[in-house]
DNA sequence: TTGCGTTCGTGTGCGACGTACACTATCCTC
DNA sequence: GAGGATAGTGTACGTCGCACACGAACGCAA
C-alpha cells in the first residue's frame, strides 16, 4: 500500500495500469499463442484496469475481450513497469498467463484473434514478445514441480495425450514407460472406464485428473511431476473394448 | 500494454499504485525484517511510485526512505490489487523483497524503524502480514534453488555461517558433512587466504561467492543449492594460522 | 604448561530416484 | 489375414539424498 501520510503531490502524475495475458493452448501437437492484430503488428490480449475489478478479473476480461472461453486457468506472471515499454505514456503492465484445453478453443469466437505457434510467432507490438518469452520460461518450469499442465487437457486424456503435452512444451521426448511409472507414483491420474478410440491403432484407456492438493494462483510450489522416475508399477489391466468414440471398459483401480 | 484504440472513459478513474519491499536480513541466528512504525501498528517500507522512475527504483527508494543501505538485492514478489486491501482507494501495490548482508544493517540509518524477527512478527498494516508470508515463502523456495542466500552474507564468510543463513530460513538443521560436500560438488565457494577468528574454538577458513550464472532479477531458476548431498571431496588443506582477526594463509585452491 | 571447552574439518554406506532401453497387445484397413 | 499404427508393460545401473562420529586447532583458566 502507499504511505499516504508521507504522500507527495507529484506521485499523482498519471500512470496507466493495464493488464495483459498470455494464453497458451496446444494445437495439432505445438503450443499456441492467442494474438490479435494491431497496426501492422501482433498484440496480446489487453486492456486498462477499470477500478472496481480486481487483477485477474480484469485479465479474464481482456482475454474475453479477445475471445470468448470459459474453465481458464490463469496466473500472474510479472509486472513490467519500464519507463519506455509503452512510447506515449507512462505504461505499468501486469502480465498474467493463461491455459486452455485444446478442447475450449472451439469454444473461443474468435473475432480477429488467431492462435500462433509460439516456435514461430509475428513481429509483436511493444515489448510482448518479450513477454511472450517469459511466460514460456515460467511454463516450462511450473510443469516441471506442478500439475498445470493438466490445465492443457479436457477432463478426460489419455496418458499418450498427457505426455505429449509435456514434450511439447519442455522441447524434447521423454520415455514412454519412465514417464507412466512417475505418474502412477505420483498417483495424480486415475483410470476411467473410457477408452478414446483413435483413427488407428490401439484404442487408450482415458485417465482423468485427481489433485493432491489444489494450484493456487498465488500460491508456492507443491507436489511435482518432473519429467521422469522408476517406481515400480504401471498395471492398467487389459480392458474389454467395444465400439464408439468413448466406450465403457470394465477398469481394475491403478495401485497407489 | 493497453489497447488505448478501446481505451473506456471508466478506466481513468484514479487507481493509486505503490510499491512495497520486504527486507530480510539475519541477526543472532534468526531472520528479521525491516518494518517501520504507522499510526498504532507496524508497515513495510512503502511509497506511491513516480512517473519516471521503474518499479525497481522505486522500491529502493521506499526502502532508503525508511533505512539507508547500500548493495542491497532486490527481485518482485507479486502484485497485490485486491479491491478492498487498502479502505481509502482503490490502491495496486508491486510488492517487492529484498536481502541484505548482515553487516549492512550496521549500515542502516535506522530512523524510527526496527528490525523484527519473523517468528515473532509485531501487529501489521493492512495485508502486510499476508505479503510478508509470501515473501518468506518465496525466500524459502528461491533459496532451494538458487543462490540468493549469499546476498545474506558478506563477501567472505566461513562455511558454517553460510550453513547457518539455510538452518535459519529453512527451519531446519543441515548436516554439515552433507552440505559441505554439495557445495564442492557445486564449485560455488572459493576459499580465500584469510580466516576467522572467532571468540573461541578453531579459526574458519573464509570462502567467496563465485557465480555461475549471474541470478537475475526477472531470472529463471538456475543451477542449486537444494539442502544436501553426497560427492566425495572437501579437501580444505591445513592452514598456517596467524594472528588477528583476519589472517592471511597458505592456501590450496579447492578441487574443480 | 596443561587440561578443558568450543568450533572446524573430514568419509562411508545405504536406500531412493532418474534414466536408458525393446517387445507384445490390440485395433483398423486393405 | 497381413501390415501399419498406437497402447501398454520391467529391468538394470548410476547418481543423489541422507544418516552418522571423531580428530584437529584454537582460547582460556587453573
Amino acid at each position: 500500500m502507499l504511505d499516504t501520510k508521507r504522500a507527495e503531490p507529484h506521485t499523482m502524475t498519471p500512470i496507466r495500469v493495464g493488464v495483459e495475458v498470455v494464453v497458451f493452448t496446444i494445437r495439432s501437437d505445438a503450443l499456441h499463442v492467442l494474438l490479435a492484430p494491431r497496426d501492422m503488428a501482433w498484440r496480446l490480449p489487453s486492456d486498462a484496469i477499470r477500478s472496481d475489478e480486481t487483477l485477474d478479473v480484469a485479465a479474464r476480461r481482456a482475454l474475453a475481450d479477445v475471445a470468448g472461453a470459459s474453465e481458464v486457468w490463469l496466473e500472474q506472471l510479472f509486472t513490467f513497469g519500464d519507463l519506455q515499454r509503452v512510447p506515449a505514456q507512462r505504461t505499468i503492465s501486469i502480465a498474467h498467463y493463461a491455459l486452455v484445453a485444446a478442447e475450449a478453443v472451439s469454444e473461443l469466437a474468435e473475432r480477429d484473434a488467431r492462435w500462433w505457434p509460439v516456435a514461430a510467432l509475428p513481429l509483436l507490438v511493444l515489448d510482448h514478445r518479450r513477454i511472450i518469452d517469459y511466460a514460456l520460461t515460467r511454463l516450462r518450469n511450473k510443469l516441471s514441480y506442478t500439475t498445470v499442465g493438466f490445465q492443457l487437457l479436457p477432463q478426460r486424456f489419455t496418458l499418450s495425450e498427457l505426455q505429449r503435452v509435456y514434450e511439447v512444451i519442455l522441447g524434447r521426448e521423454i520415455d514412454k514407460r519412465n514417464f507412466r511409472r512417475k505418474l502412477d507414483a505420483l498417483g495424480i491420474v486415475k483410470p476411467t472406464r473410457e477408452q478414446r478410440v483413435s483413427v488407428s491403432g490401439r484404442p487408450a484407456q482415458l485417465f482423468r485428473f485427481v489433485a493432491t492438493e489444489a494450484p493456487e494462483t498465488v500460491g508456492a510450489p507443491e507436489p511435482i511431476l518432473a519429467a521422469q522416475a522408476p517406481v515400480h508399477l504401471a498395471r492398467i489391466s487389459p480392458v474389454v473394448r467395444r465400439r464408439g468414440r468413448i466406450v465403457p471398459v470394465t477398469p481394475i483401480e491403478s495401485a497407489r
